[in-house]
DNA sequence: CCCATTTCTGACAACGTTGTCCACTCTCTT
DNA sequence: AAGAGAGTGGACAACGTTGTCAGAAATGGG
């Protein structure tokens, strides 16, 4: 009788037949809530009543339907975690370190990828809400996220990363890209350069405009000119990515002179600009936004701005949950800072 | 009177002050169902109603709680992914692959990182079927998955990837491990090497096991011994690897000469192994498991049996949804082809 | 041995949604 | 003008859980 998998009981509808508390209680002979009260770990229970009610839970293979304890109790013991890919490498560590930290807070992490695509970012983020996840971590896609105030007024905590919120007032966790990609443009200037070009991600995306801004900063600083064949925005695809930085060496399609120097977005960017010729044969001097594996190992090795994306993505969710502990001043944005890491690439002296 | 956000009616005790269809319903002066059939866009409300509707749903900023929805109608349309690490290159576009499937079947993903822990994987598991995900992709890191077999007789549909279930039958989607180990050292014996190291993953795992076998088998299969100092299996941490690896290629700790050749296990070991000195100077050769950005650019570029795996990913996906769908044939183990990519690191030949 | 307390237990309502089913209002036909 | 039929709208129960509250049983003291 022991082993009898199912209750006496007319067939469940739900494609489950899942057991329910009152399957449990019936089992045991006990109420509804004595059941409650054992899987939920709360007094008031004899060791006798317990033992039966762990039994029947056993025997039935009883699991408690969190959707059910959602809609009861108002909060869902989860995040929600919005970035461009869960697969770029930069993104992936920090998307791990959320989860650690919401781990740690008992909460569960749902996540999507916006593929950089602003519709389906809002479309993302609607759904999570409509889950009533605790809270939301994005590295936004969009240029507009008032869409979100309802949401942040009914209580939903969020904290934008990468990159801030846009046309709203919200929490941000962000690298200083500006001061960034200044020193790693002072870097190369240092070593002599004086024709500089930088290759970029679309210019909608606050970190590619920061870190461009920071290009001009560090040129104008030094009272160099930058013409605008140097400058490359665009989508992060290699084909671009390549003509763009081979054009830019050799000086195709402009007047002025190729340059000596690169300075590349990201790490997308960065890996594409090591492929092309020039560069490996050291006959221009690069210096890319974000580290990444074996840069060092590379001929040369690539002289980086290294930012820090899990240590960006545990201070978002940690600030995250403390607005879901109840702090509630004003939105805050955080800044960390960058570091340069010459390792060879950057330190190559332009050609005569 | 428009903006005046909340309705007249007693505050709500819920955390977010959430406006309900009830809410809706009243602010718009219709019944209950009726917000409901225009929420969902059922047919059967005229222009008029439902343009009053909108309204109130604009006004009230209203969403839909997909809890109560999920309790109501059985099915959360979410599955849930579990791996050992969300940030390993490897696994990172297995769950990009991974959620591009269940995006297309309006499913979202929930996911956790198991940190290669059996107690780990085990609670994020079960707390997924507490959400009553309706499926799970499992890369499993335990040694028994009998906890899963309530679940999956409740109708959690539940698919392996990479690895095969342990002591249940269940649907998995694996790389053809030991072949591709095989010919990974097959290549190395044909380029003259009959002393090859295998540096490997925790044995416990069982593509690290395979891929032992595989070695074995074609050492064997070409009538080589292996000296038992050629093998070395345990976790990936870089101090360990090195170790290993410099000791095989240097002869320590044993009567047997030292090895000219190497096979590593997995991505990370890999990447550890070609920082070797013996290997970047090209004094042993070396072909990886699994294939990695940039390895084509490293000194000497590095033979690789690569895995594809997005395609795991979408398979395994793909099988899940099957299920969902109500596929109940026996469960099925589906296993992909590797394919060695020569780059160089494979071709050297043994030194005198 | 009885009453007062404490401990344990269970009935019931609520959470916000959807499915069922019935009632109502039109419009059109005869 | 009345009846049929289509087209709308709404009352109500149910999903599985938890919080409230009151009743029952057990304990202790006089």
């Amino acid at each position: 009788m022991a082993d009898s998998a199912r209750p006496a009981r007319p067939a469940r509808r739900r494609y489950g037949l899942r057991p329910t508390m009152k399957d449990v209680a019936a089992r045991a002979g006990v109420g509804l809530k004595t059941v409650s009260r054992v899987v939920n770990g709360e007094p008031g229970v004899t060791p006798d009543t317990e033992r039966r009610v762990q039994e029947a839970i056993t025997a039935l293979g009883f699991r408690r339907n969190d959707s059910a304890r959602i809609l009861r109790k108002g909060r869902t013991s989860s995040i929600g975690l919005v970035l461009e890919d869960l697969a770029d490498p930069f993104y992936a560590p920090l998307s791990r370190a959320v989860e650690e930290v919401a781990r740690a807070h008992g909460a569960l992490l749902i996540n999507g990828s916006s593929a950089e695509d602003e519709e389906r970012e809002r479309e993302l983020v609607l759904a999570l809400c409509a889950r009533r996840v605790d809270g939301l971590v994005i590295i936004p896609a969009g240029a507009d996220h008032r869409y979100l105030e309802p949401e942040i007024a009914a209580g939903v905590a969020t904290v934008f990363v990468d990159r801030p919120a846009a046309r709203i007032e919200a929490d941000a966790v962000l690298s200083r890209s500006f001061e960034g990609a200044r020193e790693g443009v002072a870097h190369l200037i240092a070593h002599g350069h004086r024709r500089i070009g930088f290759i970029g991600d679309l210019p909608r995306i606050h970190t590619a405009a920061e870190r461009l801004r920071g290009y001009r900063a560090a040129m104008a600083e030094a009272g160099l000119p930058v013409d605008e064949s140097w400058v490359a925005l665009g989508p992060t695809h290699p084909e671009r990515v390549r003509a763009d930085a081979e054009r830019m060496v050799e000086g195709r399609g402009s007047a002025a002179a190729p340059v000596t120097a690169l300075l590349t977005g990201n790490n997308r960017v960065t890996v594409t600009v090591v492929r092309v010729p020039a560069v490996r044969e050291r006959r221009v001097a690069l210096v890319g936004f974000d580290d990444f594996e074996l840069a060092d190992l590379l001929t040369p090795p690539v002289t980086v701005i290294a930012q820090e994306p899990a240590l960006l993505g545990r201070k978002a969710a940690e600030l995250l949950f403390r607005r879901l502990e109840g702090a509630d001043d004003a939105p805050r944005r955080v800044e960390l800072p960058t570091r340069l890491i010459p390792r060879g690439s950057g330190e190559i002296p332009p050609r005569s």
